[in-house]
RNA sequence: GGCGCGGUGGCAGAGUGGUUAUGCAGCGGACUGCAACUCCGUGUACGCCGGUUCGAUUCCGACCCGCGCCUCCA
């Protein structure tokens, strides 16, 4: 039994999908007009473990995970370069789809983008319109009407009164209330337009995921998620026109993660502390920081630090030598067992990914001590079952010497690395100590770390 | 001010009403030419104060502190 956390009713309820069997979940995705930071990233890559682990419990998975690729913020930053609004969303969404393959992330099943679906949002707001829900306001842009619906401020547990009193509110005349959001906004002088029966502009960033993630995925599914900062208003926006427009329950369970923080300040853009994905692995290799991310409970809070991913480096670092050298034994040969069961108990509570990984080391092990003591068929079948639960996690899928290896800007190439090693091997059958030391020392000084074995000599990055 | 989350050993980070989290770092030992890797061993941890209980880090209440949302942000 998979027991999720749900914001709606702020517990761990017990997951049935509304299908038994299959799951239908939509993810808030990228606004793109810049590159993915780790923010984005933690939201990638819980949503994509959630997804791994759910086809792993024998879920068929329907994930939808959609783009916004018309906003404010959007041509904004488009005059700024001085290029056609949508030369840069194609940019950012191909850098995004980069980011994310280097972290290892699926791809969702379907990327809806809001500019492919203006008809079903003008639909959507026509229907809210013809319900009394929203209104055509003086200046051309649609509102939709807060107190029009009853349940406003359930998932985010506001009261409107309490919003109201807010001076944070955005008060405009042509609202009828301060806290009504656009559905639609008119077209300024130049600006890309989309004709509407309420005259040329755009949607409002809460109606696009309301008409794609129903589109796709019908009036009720069973997961939507995002990152923490979405679930007010964007979220609670969102449940608003969905129900109102199609008169059912629009989400039974509601997903956050937990927000990245730096100097124990949320990364985020409006702070400008942010760190883009890029850069961090210019630094680190992806794995690394998707080991950092995975290493804790995708709703708590983290903090980035250079310490914190040095030390996911170490620790990962850790599992792969455990598979290093290793054939694991093919998976039809291992049967699912003690292990494959902790894991489990760990995911199936919330997808307590730090519990599973718990697991993990425990497996890295048992691989070294089979080794330790000879037992090569054991070790095999233990490595077969941590690259097996790794994979849940999307780690461990490569091979350890790739990992070890993996190009970072050094100086050296393999080939001088290999050359040294032989080098260092012939001086200490010489037992010509100091010279051999002095090899290893170059090479560390190069950022080469050595490790002998019976086996001979092996190297990996610092 | 309203709503919500959290304070665990040097650090990161799970979890539990009584019994080992796990990792990193440290220390001791084994292995090694010496190291690294690995193995074995090792740590007065649960913000503070009350309460409930045979027993609380774990439940309840108060307090202190930190964070998030309330405006675009993942």
């Amino acid at each position: 039994m998979i027991r999720i956390y749900n914001t709606l009713t702020q517990q761990k309820e017990e997951f049935r999908p509304i299908e038994p069997g299959k799951v239908r979940m939509y993810v808030c995705g990228m606004t793109v007009y810049d590159y993915c930071h780790l923010g984005h990233a933690r939201v990638l890559v819980a949503f994509d473990v959630i997804t791994r682990y759910l086809r792993h419990r024998g879920f068929e998975v329907n994930y939808v995970r959609n783009i916004t690729d018309i906003d404010d913020k959007i041509l904004r930053r488009a005059d700024e370069n001085g290029e056609p609004y949508n030369e840069l969303t194609d940019r950012m969404i191909k850098a995004m789809h980069e980011d994310e393959a280097r972290l290892g992330v699926l791809s969702p099943d379907e990327e809806p983008r809001a500019t492919a679906y203006i008809d079903e949002i003008i639909a959507m707001i026509h229907k809210l319109i013809a319900s009394g829900h929203a209104y055509a306001a003086d200046n051309g842009d649609v509102y939709f009407a807060v107190d029009s619906f009853e349940e406003y401020g359930k998932l985010s547990k506001k009261k409107l009164e309490d919003l109201l009193a807010g001076a944070r509110v955005d008060v405009q005349e042509a609202k009828r209330s301060p806290a009504d959001f656009a559905l639609w906004k008119a077209a300024k002088a130049g600006e890309v337009s989309w004709p509407s029966p309420w005259g040329d502009g755009r949607p409002g960033w809460h109606i696009e995921c309301s008409a794609m993630s129903t589109c796709c995925l019908g009036d009720t599914f069973d997961i939507h998620g995002g990152g923490p900062d979405l679930l007010f208003p964007h979220h609670e926006n969102e449940i608003a026109q969905s129900e109102c427009a199609t008169g059912h329950t629009f989400v039974n369970t509601w997903m956050h993660a937990g927000a990245i923080r730096v100097n124990k300040e949320k990364m985020s853009k409006s702070l400008g502390n942010f760190f883009t994905i890029r850069e961090i692995m210019e630094k680190y290799p992806a794995e690394v920081v998707r080991y950092f991310l995975v290493s804790s409970h995708y709703r708590s809070q983290v903090d980035y630090s250079e310490e914190n991913l040095a030390e996911a480096g170490r620790t990962l670092t850790r599992l792969y030598h455990a598979l290093r050298g290793i054939v694991p034994a093919k998976a039809a040969d291992v049967p699912e067992a003690e292990h494959d069961e902790r894991f489990a108990e760990a995911m199936d509570d919330d997808f307590n990914t730090a519990g599973a990984i718990a697991v993990l080391h425990a497996v890295a092990n048992e691989i070294n001590q089979h080794r330790r003591d000879g037992r090569e068929e054991d070790a095999k079948h233990s490595a077969a079952i941590l690259v097996r639960l790794g994979g849940v996690l999307g780690l461990l899928q490569q091979d350890p010497e790739a990992f070890f290896q993996a190009d970072t800007g050094g100086e050296l190439s393999a080939e001088d690395i290999e050359a040294m090693i032989q080098a260092r091997a012939d001086a200490r059958k010489a037992k010509n100590f100091a010279e051999a030391d002095r090899i290893r020392d170059e090479l560390l000084d190069k950022g080469i770390i050595l490790d002998d074995s019976r086996e001979g000599t092996t190297w990996r990055k610092a």
